[in-house]
DNA sequence: ACCATGTCAATAAACTTAGTCGAGAAGGAG
DNA sequence: CTCCTTCTCGACTAAGTTTATTGACATGGT
């Protein structure tokens, strides 16, 4: 897949501290258990993500993470870029490409690959936290409207 | 990566099939020098795409593959579709996925799945072999002239 | 002092990718 | 009919990536 299990649960985890901003701490056993995120890989995932200054966090009784960025301020891709899920569509692409090809401009397949990830890009860079919290409260109001009308 | 090293072989196979769509079949050691791709290995890869239909082959002297399919009603996407390359963006998509999901309908990130396969989708299949070879030629072309004005 | 929590580095299991190998089957030329 | 050439088939291996798990440690609050 283009997004890795472990991008998912980085995209869970910031939704779910994205929801809280501004309030207090909290624990990663809660993010799991709400997330169903295992505990310990969700560690792993919130330490990267702090490394990357995402979230900030605190120790001790009443510590956890938080959100660092204001949700309307950190769009989709810039996690999946962060957690390299959002790689180049093919090895031999970028800057310092690992796959090296001789044909490099004049490779009939690189407009392919350029329009493909520009594609992916705008995907992704266009969708906030703050769009994917407003989604999820218009479908809980529309999830009610529904029940309303369905009988 | 998207696409993995074994699509691009292929891809690069049909297109150099697609190059001599109609002539006399031609050897996977040939292809596979002329598109440094390991022998062996597009050995396997040419049998796929035989699988699949794209391309057949005949044996003994004189043998070797030779497209099926005209290189203007082969989109790039059915090559990497069926390769597998072309995957859902996650696994919790699709009529038969891999990883379940209770969220489903309900999950604020579908949208987002959704418009990325549609993305890569529009890529992949609105670009057919026959496009890459005109692109090809053109390619020459342009280097040929640019020779010219360059001194 | 103690408990609750985050922090860190190492490791392991499962899976995927990339490629290899050897033996065999079928077509064509002589 | 026999030999050579080429495709065919299935199993195998090596390396890398993903998905975690574990245990020991550091730190903050009461």
């Amino acid at each position: 897949m283009i997004v890795s299990k472990k991008s998912k649960y980085a995209m869970r985890a910031v939704f779910s501290l994205a929801k809280r901003f501004g309030e207090s701490p909290v624990k990663i056993a809660d993010i799991a258990e709400e997330q169903s995120i295992p505990p310990r890989f969700l560690e792993v995932i919130l330490s990267q993500l702090k490394q990357g200054g995402f979230v900030d966090s605190r120790r001790g009784s009443e510590g956890g993470y938080y959100m660092v960025t204001p949700p309307d301020q950190l769009s989709v891709g810039k996690i999946l870029r962060f957690f390299d899920a959002l790689k180049e569509p093919v090895e031999c692409m970028g800057d310092n490409p690992k796959e090296k090809c001789d044909l490099k401009a004049n490779c009939v397949f690189m407009p392919l690959w350029e329009n493909l990830s520009a594609a992916i890009s705008g995907v992704f860079d266009s969708t906030t936290f703050q769009d994917l919290i407003l989604k999820e409260k218009e479908k809980k109001e529309c999830g009610a409207k529904s029940l309303f009308y369905v009988i």
